[in-house]
DNA sequence: ACAAACATACCAACTGGTTGGTATGTTTCC
DNA sequence: GGAAACATACCAACCAGTTGGTATGTTTGT
């Protein structure tokens, strides 16, 4: 059982539900190394800085929701305007549980680190805008397929559901309470509706 | 004339800028009083814990943002649903400037202190649902006017509204750029747009 | 009217615990 | 046996909060 790096997988598992709880401000290393279980030595044989691990965190997190997203079964839908609906009905279903358990890593993480890490903010908006760029091909074939001709673009909507998503999870921690994010989501999912609405597809309708 | 109560003030007005550059915990107390150019005891002398100063600034920043939004233009309008949407297009048009001038305190504040400090937590819902509950009478006269029949309240369409500033505000300090912000309060006041298109209002049309 | 008593508004210096980070081991794997 | 993977021990800077003060009002008793 060698556990190449082991220490340095808890760490970062560690930083992610840290972040989630307390913010990157108010995690410390030492919360840090108690929550995974490891000393300082190894913490900072694996990152040079507290600041490195925000950037390794973001990756990390980068890496754990692109599996997640990559395997959930909202792309199965043949309908491209299905598949989307299918990511927000996805992202609506993830909304259980406490706080901490739903809510996003870098989402939390940039606003405290954007003015001063910009290596983090980068990493972070890497992870966002990487994950919207995923939906982007599905949005662009609804638009094709319901012939619409638009003055948004599907890279405009596809972050407008990170948008909205972000701001469901902070007004979930305002109120401490799942239920106003999952009401947003759900004015999402009705926006989407409506922007295809009345557009035919063109196939089936003339 | 030894101004009654300068140095609380000055320190208030600071805590909004520091949480707005660098989040609440990032923020120590002697950043405050460095900016708010006073002592540590005139700190301690007004508020007993810097929480308390976090719950404090929360109410300062409700006070300043509902003066600024009590005067503002958007409530002109004889149509109430003109009144919504100058109101969305009035939160469009205060996104200029960098980052930490057009974003909201008690949104960064929320995400770091609503697991640590359930009275700033509580402060900034009071804020947030606060100003989202100034909107509910609009949204209430415009879907009776519009003859709305609708499996979403008006309660729900503004927290939806809040969310969706939140969200934009998080990608724009990721993205480090405005634009993108803009463009998800442009989706958003397409959103309520469309939610009323199609529902001609009860006096003009039969 | 007036001073003693008290309250408010602040300041400078200090404290003990915490923080990110380092220096120097020891163990584990190939 | 040698390097990578940790652990132990430690430090200087920083942190929220305290202490003990001064200066300037305001109230009260007479």
């Amino acid at each position: 059982m060698p556990k190449v790096q082991a220490a340095k997988e808890k760490l970062l598992d560690a930083a992610l539900s840290l972040i989630r709880e307390k913010g990157f401000s108010a995690m410390t290393v030492d919360d840090l190394c108690a929550r995974a279980g490891v000393t300082k030595g190894a913490f900072f044989h694996y990152f040079k800085s507290k600041d490195e691990l925000g950037v390794a965190a973001a990756e990390h997190w980068s890496a754990v929701t692109g599996a997640l997203f990559e395997r959930a079964p909202y792309h199965d839908p043949e309908d491209p305007l299905d598949r989307v609906l299918a990511y927000i009905e996805f992202r609506r279903a993830l909304l259980r549980g406490d706080i901490p358990e739903f809510t996003c890593v870098v989402g939390t993480m940039v606003q405290e680190t954007y003015g001063q890490y910009p290596e983090i903010r980068d990493a972070c908006a890497a992870s966002i805008f990487g994950h919207a760029g995923t939906l982007v091909g599905d949005i662009d074939a609804a638009m094709n397929k319901h012939g619409i001709a638009a003055d948004w673009t599907a890279e405009s909507l596809a972050a407008h559901t990170q948008a909205v998503l972000q701001g469901a999870f902070i007004l979930a921690k305002a109120k401490n309470d799942v239920g106003i994010a999952i009401e947003s989501v759900d004015h999402l999912r009705r926006y989407v509706e409506l922007l295809f609405s009345g557009h035919p597809t063109k196939e089936k309708k003339q």
